[in-house]
RNA sequence: GGGUCUUUGGGUGAGUGGUUAAAACCGCCAGACUGUAAAUCUGGUCUCUUCGGAGUUCCCUGGUUCGAAUCCAGGAGGGCCCA
């Protein structure tokens, strides 16, 4: 029987750990290097999945367990003929577990070896997700990529804490490995924990490979650290994981993160970042991050990025976005969004052609200094 | 012409003798945002400042008081009623 997630790697780049490859899902291939958009709620905040096809070039999104299981309900979900159906997206989806859930509500929920107890945000009604739970959950949601459930503890946390909720992620993956059905059309990724100890990490990562699942993930960073202590984990994680494996690192990020990701041998990543950004009045551009919400770009008669091939960029001026923005309506919202999202799938196009061409290092330093980054 | 009510910072609008440079909201100016409790949140928004403070404010003028945006008198603008 044929797994439903298979790695192809097509090269790997002569002068760091970067690999282009292609992920094998059951609604498609995705090319890797990639960033994939959140559309935490059946949606990727204010874009139509025919943009997202057509305009952005997304190849595979996100969606989210917990706030779906909330509203509409996995199984309204599932009677609706499965997430792809239900939101018009006929290619690859991820979902993600709710583990992050765990660190974002801390406030809401307890844990325990069983699982967590949440409050939901919504109405504060009780509800119970254990590693089976998420299982039936992703499953009635069908997702391609689903992840096994996991607790991403906050930055900074005690060596002891990391330790012990490492160790009980991985009891819970094996749970999740074991209630996990259906196989054919999903595949279960692993959620490699331990914080900012290395070796926590490498503890985490042996034990999950152990279990072969059919992807794995670096989660519990990109949490509020500062970037060093990203890239150590980062550097002495992502070359331990499988190669014949997808590699995906959970929550990043910024341009710099994900060219930092791809070097270090990631073949996957996400974030909420340039939607959210979006939403608040900023753009990603070649020359750093634009806040054209600010009075400077009043009378701002160029595109948001010079170099941006997108449909924001190729019809509208700063002036006009900005007004938009302060004048807060949602056409601004959807412009900027529609560029940032394309932003950064084009950054990874460009990523994965320089892997090719064994170019990627120079790309970075390139990058950098148009960016204005400083390392 | 008479009566009556009213006038606060960019706007709306609290405040009726003393921690009031003056609530709140809006606007404006910035900052943050990384597996989305986020079209959100935080800070600033009279003037000057060596960031410790200093100075000048609540339509105008004069007064009462130790002390006034707050009380009194007159004036100016606005609302309503009567002629």
């Amino acid at each position: 029987m044929k797994p439903a997630i298979t790695y192809e790697l097509l090269h790997e780049d002569k002068n760091t750990g970067a690999r282009r490859g292609v992920v094998h899902t059951p609604h498609g291939d995705i090319q890797t290097p990639i960033f994939m958009p959140v559309g935490t709620q059946a949606t990727v905040k204010s874009i139509t999945p025919e943009e997202l096809k057509e305009e952005i070039k997304a190849q595979i999104i996100l969606s989210n367990t917990y706030h779906l299981y909330l509203r509409p309900g996995d199984k309204l979900v599932k009677e609706a003929g499965g997430l792809h159906k239900f939101m018009n997206w006929d290619r690859p989806i991820l979902t993600d577990c709710g583990g992050f859930q765990v660190f974002s509500l801390s406030d809401l929920r307890t844990i325990s070896e069983d699982g967590v107890e949440f409050k939901s945000h919504l109405d504060g009604s009780k509800h119970f997700f254990s590693p089976e739970k998420v299982m039936e959950i992703e499953e009635n949601l069908g997702a391609d990529i689903i992840m096994a459930f996991d607790e991403c503890c906050p930055y900074p946390s005690t060596y002891e804490y990391t330790k012990q909720s490492m160790e009980r992620t991985t009891r819970w993956a094996i749970r999740c490995k074991e209630a996990h059905k259906n196989t054919e059309k999903q595949g279960l990724f692993g959620i490699i924990q331990g914080g900012f100890y290395e070796d926590l990490r490498k503890q985490s990562l042996e034990d999950l490979v152990k279990l072969d699942f059919p992807g794995y993930a670096i989660g519990g960073i990109s949490v509020g650290e500062p970037k060093e202590e990203f890239l150590k984990v980062l550097k002495y994680t992502a070359p331990l994981m499988p190669k014949d494996k997808p590699r995906y690192l959970m929550g990043v990020g910024t341009p710099d993160y994900l060219i930092e990701s791809a070097i270090a041998g990631i073949d996957m990543c996400d974030c909420v970042l340039p939607t959210r950004i979006a939403r608040n009045g900023t753009a990603f551009t070649s020359k750093g991050k634009v806040v054209v919400r600010n009075a400077t770009y009043e009378r701002d008669w160029g595109p948001l990025d010079d170099e941006c091939d997108c449909y924001t960029c190729k019809n509208y001026t700063r002036a006009y976005i900005r007004h938009l923005v302060k004048t807060n309506e949602i056409l601004g919202v959807r412009l900027l969004s529609m560029h940032n999202l394309r932003f950064l799938t084009k950054l990874m196009e460009r990523v994965r052609i320089e892997i090719e061409n064994d170019n990627l290092l120079n790309f970075k330093e390139e990058f950098y200094k148009k960016y204005g980054y400083t390392n």
